[in-house]
DNA sequence: CAAACATTTGAACAATAATTCAAATATAGT
DNA sequence: ACTATATTTGAATTATTGTTCAAATGTTTG
């Protein structure tokens, strides 16, 4: 027993060890946590959501979602820095629009998960 | 000019209304924010990194992490009731594991889009 | 240049959340 | 029943964040 002890003490400094080396670095999981607090809110996925339809201006998105511009722009300020959406200005007006697909894939990701609940 | 004017308002009415009915109820939006403040925290992000190797008790995720056992505990239980992780006892010790795959999925989707910068 | 419109920005406030600490619960062995 | 070990829980504290409001910036037009 005192041996059992031992071992058990010793396999799980080899555990440690082990499941510490296969870590990605921190850093990394850091930023990646901090892409995820991205689509942490559901203010931000709804703004997602109306581009996914097409690329479409601040005030047309506020109005869609019943938000006051300056709350809209805030968030899509957040949405610009994490690569997630771009924008062109045209005139007085700027046009935003998704930045790539991985948005498509991660919020269906999510989906599925929650309709297998 | 004045048409101009009276196209544009008219065309963004039926913009608005179009986006809005192809948006999924809110309730399901707020949901999916709820899934990703999950991931949107590197503690629990590395927690889940623990468990893609093996099933691992909570006192030695506590010692791989270098975190307190209670801090842990914690984010186990939102990880759990999102059912991400799942449990089983054994004598004393309660060993924690992946539930399904949908979080190894949504994990590398991001990993995608950040290496992708 | 002034007026109008679209958007951004900064500060303030209210709400949410991660960690710590202390105490409670659960199980096994003596 | 008592002790030791593993885990959970609740309250408190500190830090972060979403929205609002007011003001600033940028752009077009008269």
């Amino acid at each position: 027993m005192e041996n059992e002890t031992l071992f058990k003490s010793s396999s799980n400094k080899e555990l440690v060890e082990s499941i510490r080396s296969e870590m990605p670095d921190i850093d990394i999981l850091y930023d990646l946590a901090e892409l995820y607090r991205i689509f942490a809110d559901s203010t931000r996925i709804r703004i997602l959501y109306v581009l996914f339809e097409k690329e479409v201006c601040v005030c047309d998105i506020a109005e869609i979602l019943n938000m006051t511009v300056s709350a809209v722009s805030h968030q899509l300020r957040l949405l610009k820095s994490s690569r997630l959406v771009r924008f062109r200005r045209e005139g007085k007006t700027c046009y935003y629009s998704l930045a790539d697909d991985h948005v498509k894939t991660i919020i269906g990701q999510g989906m599925d998960h929650l309709s297998e609940g």
